[in-house]
Order: C-alpha cells, then structure tokens, then sequence
DNA sequence: ACCTTTCTGTTGTATTTGCAACTGTTTTGT
DNA sequence: ACAAAACAGTTGCAAATACAACAGAAAGGT
C-alpha cells in the first residue's frame, strides 16, 4: 500500500491532504485493496455498496449489456479516478452498470460512511475529504453531460466530431490520442462500428483529420 | 421568503434541518430570491456562477441551441430541485448550458462558498446541509446516466420505451403525466418530432400503450 | 365568440444507419 | 516463428430517420 501513497496524494480525492495525514486516514476510512484479472467485475448491475472504489492501477469500463448481448459504455475510469461513489452516496439505490478490468487492476475501497461521518478527533483533514469527494462528484456530472452532448448529435459524423473536438480540447492540442479502439469508441458512441469506421475514413479523405489507430489528428 | 420556508424544509438541500435553523441558515448563506419571465434565462452558457440555484416556483429547463438553432433539452427542474450547483462546486468552469424559466419562476440563491466552508458558531447543521448537497449531486448523477440509457438506443421507438419506462417506474403506476410536450420531449430524445410522433401512435396501434396529451399508460 | 397561435398527427422522399459478410493487417501467445 | 485471435476497413442492402410541407385540433387572448 506504502507503493501507492505518492499516487493517492495527487488523486482527486485526497488533493491537498499531506501524505503522513494520508496514512493515517486510510486506516480510518477502513481501506483496503484488491486485484483483478482482465474481464473481472468489480461491481455488478443491481448491486448495492458502501464503499468509494479508487483505481490504483489498470483501466475500468463502466459498461452495460443489454437483452442482444449489445454492449454500451458509459465511461472510461483511468488510473487515480475514482467509481462507485455514486451509488455508495446514495446507499440504498442499486447499480445500474457493471464496472470491468479491462486490465489487470487493483482497486482500493474506501467505506464511505466513514468519509461522511465526521471523526471528531484524527482526522484534521476530514473537512478537505469531504469537499474533494464533492468536487469530484461534481467532475463527474459534468463529464456525464458533456457525453451527452455527443449523444445528442444525430449523426456518426457528428457524434464523432464532438467527441473528438473534447478530446483535443482536453489535451491542449489538436493531436491526441484516444483510450479506445474502434469497437470500443462505437459502443461509446452507440452506433455502429463499421459504419464509425467508415466516416472516420471519410472525413480523413475530407482532410477534416488524420488518424493511426487510436492516435488522431484534428486539422 | 417566510412563505416558502415549509417548501424549503421539504426540498433535498434542507433535508433533516428544522425551521427555525433554517431561517437563521438563509441569513448565514446570503441567500437571495429573485423572479424570472418565462422565456428568461437564470444561467447562460459560458458564465461562471458562485451560488447553487433552488427552484421555488415555476418551471425551468437546462437546455442548448446550436450553431443551426436546433434545441437541445438536457433536463427539467420543477419546484424545489437544485440547479447551477455542478458549476458552482467547480468554481472555476464555463457553464455549458442555459438555464431558462418555462414558466414564471421564483428562484433562491445561495453562496456555495458559505455552503462549503464551515461556520465555526451558529449553524449546527451546517454537516448535515454538505451532506445534502452531497446526495443532490449523487441524485443527478444518477439521473444523467438514465438519461444517457435512454440515449443510446439506437431507434426512437427504443428511446421512446426506455424513457416511458422510466417515467412509469418513478410513478410507481402504468399511468402517468410527463413534463414535456411532443416538441419538448422530442428535443429532450433528440429526435425528430414527427418521427417521434408516427412512432408513438405507431406503439399506440400496436397496443403497446396508449396516451393523450401528455397522460401516458403503458401495457 | 372569434381569430391567432400553438400543438399534434400525417405523408413522401432523400439521407443515414444498422447489420451481415468478408478481406487484409496487426497483435498475442506459445 | 507460427498459428490463432483481435482489430480495422470495405461493401451492399434493408430498415429507420430527418426533413419539409401540410391539415386538423386544442389552447389562449381579446
């Protein structure tokens, strides 16, 4: 776990929280980890938790399947990020999506309670605690509408060029990369792989980008 | 103000906090009212705002227009529903969307700072009310990602059923009203009215469901 | 009561999409 | 180094959608 602290400190959730401080809060918030294979579930629709998972290391999906076996989804979790912490705020709601390593991972769980439930000695920070989650929570919303902002284009083309256009204003510069291959993007987007596929080519013929696997380049 | 205190006592953000806390928190959090038009905006795109929104009256929709005026609805906020407070947390950040009155509306400020930085005297429920906030976020977390559900099927009569479904489910009936017009809900799907609307009597002639106006029962 | 505006449903057409089947390339595991 | 699996691109076709233009019904204002 000592591994992990220097990566803990920059999270979101722990942003401004010293690293002794750090150590110590773990043991207060009942922390602990756990590894998973690639294609393991973390949590599972229709679950119930209690604990804020934090990505330590490898890469969650949080997805849905639904009747047909067709997959969508939701978001991409990368390492540092927190998940769950929706469902574990609300406690009693159930999961609507599956979360799944699409690497070797390891998570840490935080119980949430103990990250609400003011610890009136310890703890100097738990008020910075708070608001971080807060903030993240934030984050997230605004995250979920901005994918909604591609989903609401009519068309691949402009579902694609959306998204695209947030990813290159996320790193600061028309070239990028992706975290999805094209099957991935497509179940992302909802819509269909190969016709993705073949307006990504379209629009490279266009000379409106140019791309190389999940490497892209917005002219 | 005094006439809404029983409204506020009810709503998300004051959950568990008595009256008589109440009045004295509105004091300590510069809380403001002020009315709108219908067709007024509350939020516009691009601002940065420092207060969360509370709904006292009326009707708002948190919408956008793009480049070629086509409208984008991405949800409702009926009476005594937060708004704004994604952007007021991230301090920082560009609004996305606008807020605009569908109705004459009563509208309660409140200085997400005052919110989130502690009070040492006075407020003894201060915790309770960032606990709150804290589920309000979580709340409409949830509630994106429905929407986001809703989104990602792939044909309207798809989209039609999952967001029917879903109101029929929050009314705990088959029988329910929904908040939007044809055209509204339509701009909420992100769909093509007309098509939306063979679609509906379509399901209608199937037996599927049945409606009249905005009064829906499924089958 | 009347006129105007808004709302809902209908139809036809051009465009776009999803789907299925297939090819060639790259990556992975042994 | 080789075979198998995963990945990306291509094409044809049936199905669904957006768009536009229009007609009747309901609602609102004077």
């Amino acid at each position: 776990m000592k591994k992990y602290l220097p990566r803990l400190k920059n999270s979101k959730l722990f942003q401004g929280i010293g690293e002794d401080e750090l150590a110590s809060m773990l043991d207060c918030l009942s922390a602990v980890t756990r590894n998973y294979y690639k294609g393991e579930s973390v949590f599972s629709r229709g679950e119930r938790i209690d604990s804020v998972a934090l990505l330590l290391e490898g890469c969650i999906h949080i997805q849905k399947e639904d009747y047909w076996g067709n997959l969508s989804i939701l978001s991409e979790i990368s390492e540092g990020e927190l998940f769950g912490e929706v469902y574990a705020c609300l406690g009693s709601d159930e999961l609507l999506n599956n979360a799944v390593a699409v690497k070797p991972s390891k998570v840490l769980f935080l119980d949430v309670k103990r990250i609400l439930t003011m610890c009136p000695s310890a703890c100097r920070f738990h008020g910075r605690l708070i608001r971080n989650l807060l903030t993240a929570l934030a984050q997230k919303n605004k995250m979920l509408t901005q994918k909604l902002e591609h989903m609401s284009r009519r068309t691949t083309r402009e579902k694609l060029l959306s998204y695209l256009s947030e990813q290159s204003q996320r790193a600061g510069s028309p070239v990028f990369d992706i975290p999805f291959n094209r099957q991935q993007l497509a179940d992302f987007l909802s819509v269909d792989r190969s016709a993705m596929s073949a307006e990504l080519c379209r629009m490279r013929d266009e000379g409106i980008l140019s791309f190389d696997r999940n490497h892209f380049i917005l002219n």
